[in-house]
DNA sequence: GTTATTTTTTAGCCTAGACTAAAAAATAGT
DNA sequence: ACTATTTTTTAGTCTAGGCTAAAAAATAAC
């Protein structure tokens, strides 16, 4: 059994080492943890004894097999509970990551099973990424950011790379939401910035929202 | 905001002054959590500083009204969760308390509003204990122990007093729920045991059976 | 009402997990 | 290649929440 703290270390790593590539540093745990990196080199340091990653000193951190599992079954858990308090309470998408950031925590794998299928075993959290099954596979789909797209192009929305309040309420705002179908109008090359269709509504979207959607084209 | 540990020992005050009345002593409270009386002191001497329980050296603790008030909350909590668990999950009611004991700390006003409207405001949990209202207020229910029934009176059972997985799965094989009609056909001076009968079952129950389960009498 | 026993508290220590400041290694700039 | 700078680690400290052993108060026994 591992403790919160331990779990969220292995967690943030196992997200952090999603996006890049190679061995992940203590300074970017601990960035993303909103910690000192002196803390997390203690932590990183105890986790490789448990054999939960693999840690070269001034390298970085990678998490090992056994690590990655226990990473999986957070992100499980996180997932399905998002999906539980958005189907079944009706919370908003942009409500419900602070109430799944404890909720992943019991512990209880009768519990995930059972929620698991009381939700219908669902493939995707509400902000569309995908929910691993229990033996920890995801789905892998072949997404691309909005602001990949080029001129008169065009997506479905499919989940969001961000998922801050802030910018889902930005979403909301503007009607975008997971199935949206987006065109692309117009694409400025200085800025990146793109001229978007979503419904009858045009409108003028910066590359940093550009840069946190994902879409699928078809 | 109140840490897991404090939390804790605030609800097993709760429980404790509930049964004896008068001041709880740092003993109860450490047998009553597994852990030890030096541990008990420093805990309630601290929730002490924060107006959470009165305390006398020596004398024991008692919460105060903002103490109670966070107990209720921690219950009102714990018997939703359980009610979610039985009733939407399919669990059965003697594996409910220890995945409980964890969700009842999840922190979030607008989780347990929501909980409670889709779970349809119940009044009392799979073990027949009154769920509080938001206020804090319990349901009063005029509800005997089996025990203090006499030879040839009858009632319903309502609720257990222990709700260990032994003595409920003890309940189950004897085909007793909430609900259950229970007539004592016979009772003996000497060692304050029953002949009962359940259905078309009759059986006997040692003292300590019908001390933790309570009827209400029609 | 002393003395013996039990209960409760205090004092001091331990571990997890955080922090700061200093040291060491890695990287960048010339 | 040698400084300067940045990154990372180490060393030492702090707090929460446990623990043990000893001291003190309360209770029980005569």
């Amino acid at each position: 059994m591992y403790s919160l703290a331990e779990e969220n270390y292995i967690k943030t790593i196992f997200h952090l080492q999603q996006t890049k590539s190679g061995a992940v540093s203590t300074n970017a745990i601990a960035d993303s943890m909103d910690t000192k990196a002196s803390s997390a080199t203690d932590m990183v340091q105890k986790l490789a004894e448990k054999k939960v990653l693999s840690y070269v000193k001034y390298k970085g951190a990678q998490l090992t097999e056994k690590g990655k599992k226990i990473a999986t079954r957070i992100v499980r858990k996180h997932r399905l509970w998002e999906v539980f308090l958005v189907d079944k309470l009706g919370f908003h998408w942009d409500e419900v990551h602070e109430i799944a950031e404890q909720l992943e925590h019991i512990h209880s794998k009768e519990l995930i099973k059972r929620l698991d299928t009381f939700l219908g075993s669902p493939a995707f959290d509400p902000h569309g990424d995908p929910i691993p099954d229990e033996h920890g596979n995801f789905i892998k789909t072949e997404k691309k950011l909005l602001s990949q797209l080029n001129k008169s192009q065009s997506g479905v929305c499919v989940g969001v790379k961000e998922s801050s309040p802030e910018y889902l309420q930005y979403l909301d705002k503007k009607r975008i939401s997971i199935g949206t179908k987006i065109n692309v109008l117009g694409k400025e090359f200085f800025d990146e910035s793109m001229v978007i269709e979503v419904g009858r509504d045009q409108f003028f979207v910066s590359k940093k929202i550009a840069d946190n959607l994902y879409v699928q084209t078809t």
